[in-house]
RNA sequence: GGCGCCGUGGCCAAGUGGACUAAGGCAGUGGAUUGCAAAUCCACCAUUCGUGGGUUCGAAUCCCACCGGCGCCUCCA
């Protein structure tokens, strides 16, 4: 089965070509810096993280973009508001930006290219469509002339005409066209400004993505992704821009990702909001609620402080990315709660042959999968059965909340082959091999979804105390035991658990850990 | 008003014309295991996919209507 994937220029699901055979470029929109990221913002960078890694685990020569806005209306605005100045502004929150991918796990991205860092490939742009009839410089500014493009609208399927019925497109200033979008903006007195062939200005918001796009992976993008929120206008906008321009097709395949949604019942990770103060402070609050506030988190970090990171991207990459997903505290402890059984067959697989499934060589290509032709034929068939499901699923338009499904069955699957062949008593090579070939196909795959890719840090690392005396107090009840005195061994595993300690009587031993 | 999305078991969620007599998770029930537990395994848990029509040999999947939820249409990822 080849790749297919929804592409929202055709509303269809296509098989995936990308112009070079062996080679894609992918671009993400980036943030505009102006704020600490809330959850929403690691939505697309989680996904298109993962899309990477499995395009180049499908064999693909991958080059991964995503912009930093770094200079934007927003940007002037909140840095006057905080008393900063826009660069300032702007490096602390890229800043806080990287660190939240890094948390997050995303970690393929080749290159964050700066808006301030290509004012001249924008000039050179907005110059060639003046030059060419699809741009107008007026009074400083310069505009888009949406009615000399005559697919405008191709992408949101909207037409010029209808979007002027909707009334809320100021038709009061001079450009041509209502609809027509800044491509150059007339500096004010005090703003960051960049020279140009009209005068002091900076660029409008939807040309950085096709300059910097153009610059680092040329002409005609692969993959351009974004939130649904961004088809319009800026998706198409920057496309509109682009084949103005160049005369060729902008992207391949447009993948937008569905929006972070406010559960009814969520709101318990962000911070309160004041909700006082007249109409205009409620509507900024309204506002802030729907990016940030009670959609979940305020930060974040505030998230993280909750949540470990791990759980936040597995419950990301549950829900198919074109859905909405819908956010809460509840949701996430849910996600949470499921993953322990994965961690907890990971510790098995350590107790049972010595090696951390952390360490275990996994293969990072599809075509370098992991062998399975050998012993025993009924365990390593249904591996392979699970490991063509899984690869069905992210072939099918990157499903990863299906693909998480054969994660699960393959948990079963493993667990039943430990609990079949004895492995926590009786150790066999022959079988810890081959569990070891399971182990590490998990591994392999799961990888392609970026989680447990590293053992989770314990919160609070015990010392050596903790160890020693739970060892004297496991020892003591393991000799209450043999005396059969259940009164006394229950007495101690009671008084643990109230301790939120959870002892695990097993065959060889009794292990503990904290709940 | 325009463009568009969604509605699958108690909750989350995959599946979008035939292998669906609908994955998987959480919760729950019964059994195996255990001194009893925990963990693990096995079994059960939607004759049904918002409602009503229609198309089709065949629909959760396509069409129409309706009900309900939501997004965008002003520089939100």
């Amino acid at each position: 089965m080849a790749l297919r994937v929804y592409n929202t220029l055709t509303r269809e699901k296509e098989d995936f070509k990308p112009v070079n055979p062996d080679k894609v470029n992918m671009y993400l929109c980036g943030p505009t810096v102006y704020k600490p990221a809330h959850i929403g913002h690691m939505v697309g960078p989680v996904i298109f993280d993962t899309i990477k890694r499995f395009l180049v685990y499908s064999g693909y020569d991958v080059k991964f973009v995503i912009n930093i806005t770094d200079i934007d209306d927003k940007l002037i605005n909140k840095a006057n508001e905080l008393g900063t100045t826009v660069e300032k502004l702007a490096k602390e929150m890229t800043e806080d930006y990287f660190e939240n991918l890094a948390t997050m796990g995303v970690d393929s991205v080749d290159l964050f290219p700066y808006a301030t860092d290509h004012i001249q490939d924008m000039l050179d742009m907005i110059s060639t469509l003046v030059k060419n009839g699809h741009a107008y410089p007026l009074d400083g500014d310069v505009y888009f002339a949406v009615e000399e493009d005559d697919d405008y609208g191709k992408l949101s399927r909207r037409n010029i005409d209808e979007m002027m019925a909707g009334t809320r497109i100021e038709t009061s200033d001079k450009k041509r066209n209502p609809a027509d979008f800044a491509l150059w903006k007339k500096s004010k007195p005090n703003e960051p400004a960049w020279d140009s062939p009209w005068g002091p200005g900076r660029p409008g918001w939807h040309i950085e993505c096709s300059a910097m796009s153009k610059k680092h992976l040329g002409e005609t993008l692969d993959i351009h992704g974004g939130g649904l929120d961004l088809m319009f206008p800026h998706h198409e906008n920057e496309l509109a821009q682009s084949e103005c321009c160049t005369g060729k097709p902008f992207t391949r395949y447009w993948l937008h990702n569905g929006l972070m949604q406010a559960g009814s019942s969520s709101g318990k990770v962000g911070g309160g909001h004041d909700r006082h103060g007249d109409l205009t402070e409620q509507k900024e609050a309204q506002e802030a609620d729907k990016l940030s506030g009670s959609k979940g988190a305020a930060s974040v970090k505030h998230l993280f402080e909750v949540h470990h990171p791990e759980t936040v991207r597995f419950f990301l990459l549950a829900t198919h990315y074109r859905s909405p997903i819908d956010f809460s505290d509840e949701r996430i402890q849910e996600t949470g709660k499921g993953l322990e059984r994965f961690y907890r067959l990971f510790e098995t697989y350590e107790r049972v042959s010595g090696n951390s499934f952390y360490d275990l060589k996994a293969s990072t290509t599809k075509a370098n999968s992991v062998d399975l032709s050998g012993e025993p034929k009924a365990f390593f068939a249904e591996l392979a059965q699970l490991r063509d499901r899984f690869w069905e699923a992210m072939e099918d338009d990157f499903n990863t909340g299906g693909a998480i499904g054969f994660l699960h069955d393959m948990i079963r699957l493993l667990n039943g082959f430990i609990a079949e062949q004895k492995l926590e008593s009786e150790k066999t090579a022959a079988a810890i091999d081959a569990l070891t070939t399971g182990m590490t196909l998990f591994k392999e795959l799961s990888n392609i979804l970026g989680v447990f890719t590293k053992p989770i840090e314990e919160e609070g690392a015990d010392d050596g105390l903790a160890n020693d005396l739970m060892e004297l107090i496991i020892a003591l009840r393991a000799n209450a035991r043999k005396e059969k005195q259940w009164a006394i061994a229950d007495q101690i595993r009671d008084g643990l658990n109230a301790l939120n300690i959870v002892l695990e009587d097993r065959p060889e031993k009794t292990s503990w850990k904290r709940g």
